[in-house]
DNA sequence: TTGTCAACATACCAACTAGTATGTATCTTT
DNA sequence: AAAGATACATACTAGTTGGTATGTTGACAA
């Protein structure tokens, strides 16, 4: 069984990691794969098709799925969350550091112009960020130093989150997020 | 004095804006203001270099401007700090929500593929975060909540500066980001 | 055995797009 | 006033790119 969609699926994810989905050149990677437009076709309608669905199968599961587990999380809910922002960075390899994460990256690239890919997005990103909330208001008792709404710290949270996407690309390097993610955990403990 | 240079790089700001750069269409844009190519290759040697034009002569020192006006500030920094992050976004028109800071939106379109670009920018950024760093110091008594170094205080704010621009494309309303910026004010103070 | 359908391959196109080659009118300098 | 330089306009091209129309092959059902 070769899978033909779901390798076309994970070489497109790559493609637009490196060059965003704008600049995913569909033949290119059909050529690499060693498939033609006819394979494509018979899959997907379309680009915009391959991206969604890219979205809804891959890429949005995973990137609630973090988050997910920071609910069902029993104590230390800020050491878990301190984690969880460290691992998005020290786990990123340096072609991650350099494109940064695809979906954040996918939020900038077609959020204004894809409505359906932005209601996509969106839902996923709600979904993580109530995740979070959910954690937050179980645990306040553990966070005594913030004395706003769950609400209000969750976007802070997530905030952070996607401002690691930035500095990340724009620096080239881990050290400014770290720097931020230091000091909201000194800031919260 | 009909200045076309300046007409070109402002025209081609806007549509940045809207459509990135990689979006950018030559032709549309000079079919809007009504000149020719021949007027554009006069003062542009590129698509490419009217990027590193637009940003070097606009769009950067706009970048840096609130921000070196902190570093001026005299007394109650935290204020001051809030009002600017407030205002980020408070000012935003409905585009600019929609379509985000378009200095942030060029580091994720273009600090992976174009250097050059990316040099710039950096450089831009870090003169912006070195404002606040050397405010951050100066008035490090206003701040007594948070007990770690103005470097890693300052990484946070940009952090949460960085992260509005995903959050306003996505939501496509305000109220996230400025939940953000309530739990770090409410943080500091 | 024949018909159907999934899973591809081949060949092709129409539209777009940055960039170039060349021409020309006006303005400036000498 | 002659000689450039400046500020454009016109016309064209070479390379790309998403998408389509059509053909082929093998599996499987009837």
């Amino acid at each position: 069984m070769k899978n033909t969609r779901l390798i076309i699926l994970q070489t497109a994810i790559e493609a637009i990691h490196r060059n965003g989905y704008a600049g995913l050149r569909i033949d290119k990677e059909l050529a690499k794969i060693g498939i033609t437009k006819g394979a494509f076709y018979h899959y997907f309608p379309s680009k915009e098709s391959l991206l969604i669905a890219a979205i809804k199968e891959i890429l949005g599961p995973e990137y609630v799925k973090p988050w997910r587990k920071i609910a069902e999380v029993e104590n230390d809910v800020l050491g878990k969350i301190s984690i969880l922002l460290q691992k998005h960075i020290d786990q990123a390899s340096r072609a991650e550091v350099k494109y940064g994460c695809i979906f954040n990256n996918l939020v900038h690239e077609t959020a204004a112009e894809i409505q359906e890919v932005r209601v996509l997005l969106e839902a996923y990103s709600e979904k993580a960020k109530l995740y979070l909330k959910t954690a937050l208001e179980k645990y306040k008792k553990q966070i005594p130093k913030f004395p706003g709404s769950a609400e209000d710290l969750a976007n802070l949270i997530f905030a952070v989150y996607n401002g690691s996407n930035s500095m990340n690309k724009l620096y080239q390097k881990k050290t400014p997020y770290k720097k931020a993610v230091k000091a909201l955990i000194l800031l919260l403990t």
